[in-house]
DNA sequence: GTATTTAATTATCAAATGATAAGTAAAAGA
DNA sequence: TCTTTTACTTATCATTTGATAATTAAATAC
């Protein structure tokens, strides 16, 4: 295994991956929200319920400027916060009814768009797309 | 093959991809350069000559705004832009010395985070990743 | 019980980005 | 030759984003 070629391949398949998401997602994404707020909404979206500090992790965001998102977000009603239980200094925070609805559609979108660019894929084509997702989120992606 | 399934395991692997790239790409970007710029450097080195008509499709930018910021690379003398021959129109664009450079320093950062990431990996694993890559990129990443 | 740390907020600022209008110059089409 | 189209530029503006300082309140450590 050539670990130069590889990473060649590596550098050119994640701008592939982006520019890819970024086409899929373009018409996915509602215009009520920023591209930084609708990743936040997609983060929540399956990992609800979370808190400010796990977004501000995840995105790589500071937690002023994470903050400042989320009362955005909130103010639109597309978020719920709630005080935690046990540590009344975190939230919990979750999709509201909006928002479900919100990226339901928009995940819906995605998944047009998903399945127009694999339609004619053969079955064992898609076999092998599945078992390459799971091999490259376990092995490189984690 | 359940495509709901795989729709998940889509969006969950470009949310992955883009969170790691960022991680690994955070040290080898210049502080130079705008995160914007880095894309259009890396893009540049990996499909030179290029014009800017392409850069903007590419990059999903407006010509204006692209122009724009090859001003600003032009102006660090990271890249060069030269006449097209045959279209006097057309500009072929190329990293400059400098930009060479720092791409091939950017580069070499990237490499050294990715193997330290795939350290420990087996032999078996790393060809099944490398073929991994190939799937998706021309199977769905195209 | 006081000090420190953690989670989150508010306020403010500069910079980056995106969008649009109006222009130039070359090429292509009629 | 005249018109239209293409490739790119310049200027301007609003919005988004990123960064930092200062503050609050709750939890934890001592």
């Amino acid at each position: 295994m050539d670990m130069k070629d590889l990473f060649n391949k590596f550098v050119l398949f994640s701008a592939s991956v982006h520019r890819v998401t970024h086409d899929i997602t373009k018409n996915a994404k509602s215009d009520t929200v920023t591209p930084v707020q609708y990743n936040i909404l997609e983060y929540i979206a399956v990992s609800q319920p979370v808190t400010l500090s796990e977004i501000s992790d995840c995105q790589q965001m500071s937690m002023p400027n994470t903050s400042r998102e989320l009362k955005k977000l909130s103010d639109k009603d597309l978020i719920a916060k709630q005080e935690d239980t046990v540590d009344r200094r975190k939230q919990s925070i979750r999709l509201s009814k909006d928002g479900e609805v919100m990226m339901n559609e928009a995940f819906g979108c995605i998944e047009t768009q998903l399945l127009h660019r694999l339609e004619g894929v053969s079955k064992e084509d898609l076999e092998a797309i599945d078992c390459a997702l799971d091999i490259l989120q376990t092995k490189v992606f984690y």
